[in-house]
DNA sequence: AGCACGCCGACT
DNA sequence: GTCGGCGTGCTC
């Protein structure tokens, strides 16, 4: 016997392809939608691969889905997303197929037509409905009744009298629109840029350039002509945005530009619209899609393109789940699907830059502010020396700053990268301090809301009259400042002016989210206190002053890469003064002036920064010099999870010798060419929800194989039992 | 990820 | 005596 056999790849947590046998009057090719049976249900499933083989004792293909098949180019990516990350492959062909599969039904869509009998009584209204409905028209309800200028109320009447009639409508797909390309004039330094960019599109090779420029330097543009030679050439282009949600000044940049909108992919978007976009990206209709890190999956055809803006951003590495990394992801799908991909940033990550540097990446260079804008004037505040009194967080140089402000007119931002009012909270009485019963961390008051809140694990509980260990009243003291209490601070300096405090616990979601900030932009408010994500990519053109209230809180952790990215936000914040002919003013207060990051901000002397703080990866022995992955082992008992982990370190020293994933012996220095094992330490942040967490770390040359090595380990160690779970980070961001 | 099998606590 | 808790294991 020799049939044909399909590999289904199924989307559950499995690495294998099942083989299935294919019905003889069932055509299938690689990557169609089918239905199998998997143990004793139905599930759907994606055909990898056909072959010939005995298929005696293999179940059969129950059917073929209506939907696009995955493109040749989106199933290599899922296998290499899978072997990159150590998922099952099932569970990354999930991140490409639910939506589809999710698809929830469309509603019919109903239309009115004439049905022949005249009304009994006639009116003006219903003599204009008929009108507008002449002989066969089919038209929806709400259209007609637009058409006819009354309300759906009369239709409905004639609906009753038997006039009209409902039918299902017909839904026709979204139309494709031929959009109309207004390209700006672009300054000399663009368009270099841009010609380099649209040639690269043009060859449709596979590339990848970063393309760096200041805050104002007209990056967007420069990548927009890049888009329009992607389209002009009959291909397709993604543009990922980090917490896309938030940007519609971005889609309306982008529609002014090309006459259209684009596709948009985030998750604020529904699961009706996100089906239709999935459909008319493997359709093909939908042209260019501009999205969240999880766009990287959609079915493109003919993909020329992949923009990878603000590349630094932290937002782009996915925590849960498959854990991976969408920027360094989109190179390895550009590279399969043979696109043009361009990292852009003001300033780029480390990696990125590396990269560039050692001629791996094309890198391409905007110095200019264009549009008359000015970099802000930068400078220190010493809170050593120039602070504010004890409990406040607005120092006098600052609230000066912000009374001129004010009485010109414009508006200040004050930037505090925490949420809520105090992160912690004690009693005065006997030193108890409020910490949460799940996680090793501490509550932090939310005044607006009156609780007490876990940053980690969302645990929330009212803020008590009494101290729960003392029975003390009234001496629960607030440490340390937060966006709300900098904000009622503000109020209590500037009664009289406008404030708001914009974070991501703003109640509302994301529409709410995107009214106020336009709102800011229109200048509806006057000081805006704000987090991180007042940082990210909108332009509040009334903005002039920018605060910062404490540039030192992410210097303070222990992470890799708290310097980069200290200097990345700061940056990025005190970009946001002086959008418009005058300069703007970023204060900074610090406590250490003088620290390198610091010092380089104020000098604006990246340069030196990207120097020293690449020579301090290098001396590390840290990414990009070489690669990281982290191991966390939890398990609600500390002790299974340390002795785990322990069993695990064994199993690693215990494996015969494999040149691919040599192991480092004794004390690894940071030259070292082999993969070199550290820990198990308990994590940074011991419990989270009531899980003990004990972190392995390994460091291993850019040449040796880290996956095999730890899927070597991971299968010599004796298996997971219980509670106990291990998961891997491949190229950690977050060293919690 | 489902879904069943399987072995220990509070109910009709 | 059963209903049901979720730990463990399998799905071509």
């Amino acid at each position: 016997m020799n049939r044909l056999i399909a590999d289904v790849l199924i989307p559950v947590a499995v690495d294998i392809a099942y083989s299935y046998a294919v019905p003889e009057h069932l055509g299938v090719a690689p990557g169609d939608f089918v239905v199998v049976p998997l143990g004793r249900r139905q599930a759907e499933g994606i055909v990898w691969d056909l072959r010939r083989g005995a298929a005696d004792n293999l179940k059969l293909i129950q059917a073929r889905l209506d939907l696009p098949p995955l493109a040749e180019d989106l199933r290599r990516f899922i296998d290499w997303v899978a072997r990159w990350t150590l998922s099952p492959r099932g569970m990354v062909l999930r991140m490409a197929i639910r939506t589809p599969l999710q698809a929830p039904p469309e509603p019919p869509r109903l239309g009115v037509m004439r049905a022949g009998v005249l009304p009994a009584r006639m009116t003006p209204a219903r003599h204009r409905v008929l009108e507008a409905l002449g002989d066969g028209l089919v038209l929806a309800r709400k259209e007609l009744a637009k058409k006819a200028a009354c309300s759906p109320n009369v239709i409905d009447g004639l609906i009753d009298e038997g006039t009209l009639a409902t039918t299902v409508l017909v839904d026709e797909p979204d139309s494709v629109r031929e959009g109309i390309s207004h390209g700006p004039t672009l300054e000399p330094d663009q368009a270099a840029a841009a010609v380099e960019l649209t040639n690269q599109v043009r060859r449709q090779t596979f590339t990848v350039t970063l393309l760096e420029g200041v805050t104002g330097s007209g990056k967007t543009e420069v990548y927009f002509e890049a888009v329009a030679s992607a389209l002009e050439t009959g291909g397709h282009a993604l543009i990922l945005l980090p917490e896309i949600a938030l940007t519609a000044q971005f889609l309306d940049r982008f529609t002014t530009r090309f006459g259209e909108r684009p596709g948009e992919w985030h998750s604020a978007v529904g699961p009706r619209r996100r089906a239709r976009t999935w459909r008319a990206v493997a359709e093909g209709r939908i042209k260019v899609v501009v999205g969240a890190r999880s766009a990287l999956f959609l079915p493109f055809r003919d993909l020329r393109l992949i923009v990878v803006d603000e590349e630094h951003d932290s937002a782009y590495k996915q925590e849960d789940g498959v854990p991976y990394h969408a920027r360094d992801m989109a190179v390895v799908r550009g590279q399969l699907s043979k696109s043009a991909v361009i990292l852009a940033s003001a300033t780029p990550s480390i990696e990125t830059r590396v990269n560039a540097e050692q001629g791996r990446y094309g890198h391409l260079r905007l110095h200019a502010r264009h549009g008359g804008r000015v970099l802000p004037a930068l400078s220190a505040i010493d809170l050593r020396k120039a602070g504010p009194s004890p409990g406040k967080w607005i120092s006098p140089r600052l609230a000066q700053a912000m009374t001129e402000t004010l009485a010109r007119g414009e508006q200040s931002l004050l930037f505090l990268n925490r949420r809520g009012y105090a992160p912690l909270t004690l009693c005065r009485l006997c030193g108890h301090r409020f910490q949460c019963p799940h996680c090793t961390a501490w509550l932090v008051e939310h005044r607006f809301r009156k609780a007490l809140v876990c940053h980690h694990c969302g645990h929330i509980e009212p803020v008590p009259e009494a101290c729960p260990a003392c029975g003390g009243l009234h001496h629960l003291t607030a440490c340390g400042p937060g966006i709300e209490r900098v904000a009622e601070e503000a109020a209590e300096l500037f009664p009289n002016a406008r404030t708001l405090v914009l974070s991501s616990d703003l109640p509302g979601g994301t529409a709410r989210m995107r009214d106020e900030l336009e709102a800011v932009a229109q200048g509806a408010c006057d000081i805006v206190i704000g987090t991180q994500l007042v940082a990210k990519g909108h332009n509040f053109p009334l903005l002039s002053l920018v605060g910062v209230v404490d540039a030192d809180i992410s210097l303070a952790n222990g992470d890799p890469r708290a310097s980069e990215r200290t200097f990345q936000i700061l940056r990025q914040v005190t970009g946001r003064a002086g959008r418009f002919e005058t300069q703007g003013q970023a204060l900074i207060q610090t406590w250490q002036p003088e620290h390198p990051v610091i010092a380089a901000l104020l000098s604006g002397d990246a340069e030196r920064f990207y120097a020293e703080e690449t020579e301090q990866r290098r001396r590390g022995g840290l990414p990009p010099f070489r690669r990281l992955a982290a191991l966390i082992i939890s398990a609600k008992e500390a002790a299974v999870a340390e002795r785990h982990a322990r069993a695990l370190v064994q199993a690693a020293h215990a494996m015969p010798p494999n040149p691919a994933y040599l192991l480092a012996r004794g004390a690894p220095g940071p030259d070292a060419d082999g993969i070199v094992l550290l820990g198990p330490a308990p994590a940074p942040i011991t419990v989270i929800r009531a899980r003990h967490r004990f972190r392995l770390l390994i460091k291993a040359p850019r040449g040796a194989d880290l996956q095999g090595f730890i899927r070597a380990v991971l299968a010599a160690a004796p298996p997971p039992r219980g509670d106990l779970r291990v998961s891997v980070d491949i190229d950690p961001q977050s060293f919690l």
